[in-house]
DNA sequence: CCGTGTGAAGATGTTCACAGCC
DNA sequence: GGCTGTGAACATCTTCACACGG
């Protein structure tokens, strides 16, 4: 049973596999890159750095691509997963900042060679107009409404300081953006129905900084070293 | 009562929790900045982009810091969570890999502000040794040890290639660093008791690209606007 | 026999709704 | 009266363990 098609409406991919099936696509890649042609749940598990269990659940949602007793074909799980992300074809984007992040994202090719379009890029201080970054001309912000047209763009990537990320959003909405990637440092609020993804390089270090403290406290402290009820996967 | 101190072992904040703490201390910087003293878990909440009621469990695990029918006074919380998450003074960091991204990194100013001090950039390329990146010179990598030992370096940024991540990895997992935020699209196999986050820019990109999909096909296909059941904070 | 696919159990996270305190 | 702090209900995610099919 659970035959499900790609197109059937009732399929739901929760949120916490979606954002691992990229991980597995990467490294279905890498092994791909390496001749193998067919794995178990196990040596995909162990190459995306998950339990063999998580992933065959995560697979599940999909569809049911693999073959008791043998493994994954490599390459057809490789085609089903970039197809239900959707990076079979390439997404245009914009990049709105050209500072020093801006510059590093526009440079870095893991857009292109996984799906992405860097189509422009945009800042509002005038003097970084003509700028050819990684082959692209830098273009004043102005400009926005008439390149997503152009290029169909529905996603966009913000690089500017926190100050002004907000009033982008607010453009790259009305405009009709829908899906934004970013990487100032605040709270974007949008109307329903666009998606606002955040990567903020501080809090990840304050993360850390947490964990650090408390192994440094655990350690002057009681508890030695805490023994984590841990399943093994390497 | 729970009059939990913050050396009492047993008290566990949940990893969710924890994830956003550093929302709400930038939140209440900003607050702060504007002049705003006092302030109830409906103003930060909507400040940091989450509901009430989250904020509120949240905090709760870190002890009663609030007012009833008054709300947090806001430089007492903002310095209770920075004690929390261990940025009350700077934690020293290493960035390897000095590209496009670890330029970027090494300019982000970000990092200073909130409880961050880049003590080294490293790379493998003798030919970037010497220059100067936000006035810190770039050193060989082999300087990492005595770099780390002199620092007392906890924390280490990859920002290499993800050809050389596992080695950076393994290296200064070996020298004693314990926290690594990996920005290189690979992953990182640690012993237990070192803590690896990941920054993964296109795989952020990936998940918006998976919901824009969704949404050009609901809209060509069945439900034009799916309602979602959603609480309603703005 | 082996490894996938999956119900069921368990763990973690979120929201509700109100008791308790200012 | 108003807002915090929190048990309890609900939702989501993870892991277990095994039935099922190649």
């Amino acid at each position: 049973m659970t035959a499900r098609s790609s197109t059937d409406p009732a399929r739901v991919i929760p949120e916490a596999t979606v954002a691992r099936l990229p991980v597995y696509l990467r490294a279905l890649t890498a092994l791909a890159d390496t001749g193998i042609r067919t794995c178990s749940s196990e040596d995909l598990a162990t190459a995306a750095g998950v339990n063999s269990a998580k992933l065959r659940k995560d697979l599940s949602y999909l569809g049911s691509y693999g073959t008791r007793g043998v493994g994954y074909d490599v390459d057809y799980l490789r085609y089903q997963i970039a197809r239900e992300i959707g990076v079979t074809q390439d997404w245009p984007v914009v990049i709105v900042g050209i500072g020093n992040l801006g510059h590093a994202l526009a440079n870095y090719s893991g857009f292109r060679s996984r799906g992405f379009r860097v189509v422009a890029l945009l800042d509002a201080d005038p003097s970084l107009s003509g700028e050819i970054v990684a082959g692209v001309a830098v273009r004043p912000f102005d400009e926005l409404e008439a390149i997503v047209h152009d290029h169909d763009v529905a996603i966009g990537v913000i690089a500017t300081p926190a100050s002004a990320a907000q009033d982008v959003a607010d453009r790259m909405v009305a405009i009709g953006i829908t899906s934004i990637l970013n990487f100032a440092p605040s709270v974007l609020s949008v109307p329903e129905g666009v998606d606002v993804r955040k990567v903020d390089l501080s809090i990840e270090l304050q993360i850390l900084a947490y964990h650090e403290q408390r192994k440094a406290n655990g350690a002057e402290a009681a508890a030695p070293v805490a023994p984590v009820a841990d399943g093994g996967a390497a």
